[in-house]
DNA sequence: CAAGAATTTAAACACTTGTTTAAAACAGTT
DNA sequence: AACTGTTTTAAACAAGTGTTTAAATTCTTG
């Protein structure tokens, strides 16, 4: 009688178009964003009918609320996993930078994409992610206390040194097209900047969160 | 006969009316960008019938166009303006980052409009807007050479120098909506963290790129 | 194979989109 | 007042939007 979709039966093969939609809405989703883009643009780079998005999705906008939930989680995992292994805090800012720069130079829409399509009301899961409680729990945040109680390292607030960590990773993707823009730079001119810059960030934010002592 | 619209006759009084249309479009572009807007939307703003907007803008896209380019103009003259007075480096430098705090806390959702609509063709104007050579202009550029030929200043090309200038003055405010549902802080503590960041920044930006020496 | 459920399709729904049209209202000049 | 050109309006245009429907197809299982 009913037809409930398919999330109620949920058939063995976990049916392939439906990930196939998924990935098609994360491609067109990051290179559009919400508003610019249509279901039936979606669908097509899919290969799919425009019906099969609202039959497995219900909504474009809960598919985007999907797709964006699912996103922030891939770059929060990407931050956390560092914090994890036991080395010196010094070392593990440092394999950051390095990681991070890894993670955004093979997702380089990524940052862009969290930083406008955050203001939407569809993706206000952040509060629900526990981001900084989850990193909290792999000891990281304990780490730099101690540190910085045994003056290795310097007295910052724990948010204010993510910002500055974040800024100077993330800030050269988010603005790729301005500063190839400004200064008139072809993409391997730009990607061998990002190998420069990655080493001037990594000297500088090292040189001031574990200032050597005199 | 035919009708060319205001553009050819400039009354006299410079049409109130136009000014309000681009004003409004000014808000609703910058909070919703151009595709999550409406030509309809942004009349209501301006209190004024839709076809007004295509009868002074010629289109929707054009009224853009000419909004985000004075957007930038804004954007590139407040980094300028500093430059050109006559005063040592490093405190250009550091009055940089004071002044960009205070004009980015006056417009702050700036920053994301132009990261993200640059992407748009309507909006591929960068390249004719000279920006470095502008800033070359003031000399700005020749000083820092000469700074890093007296030793004064640390060995770093001028484009790794602008993006970290960039970064760590507009990432707090690109990622707002980020930070604050990260840390779960209310506006008012955002922006005491603000004042806070802006003094850590700059004592980690004057450190690096002007190194006392030992 | 046949029955029933799950998937896919084309078509339609009501509504919004950017843009244009043609008439109306306004202004200024003689 | 009548004619001028300019500004504003309501209405219409075709095209595109998200979503739903109901029929067609495929798949699974008895």
């Amino acid at each position: 009688m009913f037809n409930f979709g398919p999330e109620m039966t949920k058939t063995p093969k976990d049916s392939s178009t439906e990930e196939k939609i998924k990935e098609a809405a994360r491609r067109v989703f990051m290179a559009k964003g919400f508003d610019g883009c249509s279901s039936r643009e979606i669908a097509r780079e899919a290969g799919m009918n425009v019906a099969l998005v609202n039959y497995y999705f219900r909504s474009k906008s809960q598919l985007f609320q999907l797709i964006f939930r699912s996103t922030l989680e891939d770059f929060l995992l990407s931050m956390m996993d560092i914090f994890e292994s036991d080395m010196p805090l010094e070392n593990k800012v440092r394999i950051f930078i390095e990681r991070e720069y890894e993670f955004l130079s093979r997702h380089p829409e990524m940052p862009v994409f969290i930083m406008s399509e955050i203001r939407r009301e569809d993706a206000c899961e952040i509060n629900n992610m526990n981001m900084v409680e989850r990193i909290a729990a792999t000891g990281v945040f304990d780490e730099a206390l101690k540190a910085q109680e045994e003056g290795r390292m310097r007295k910052i607030d724990i948010i204010s040194t993510m910002i500055i960590m974040m800024a100077n990773c993330q800030f050269p993707f988010l603005a790729s097209p301005l500063i190839k823009g400004m200064h008139k730079l072809t993409d391997e001119q730009f990607e061998q900047q990002l190998l420069l810059h990655k080493q001037y960030v990594t000297e500088m934010m090292m040189g001031y969160l574990f200032p050597v002592k005199q």
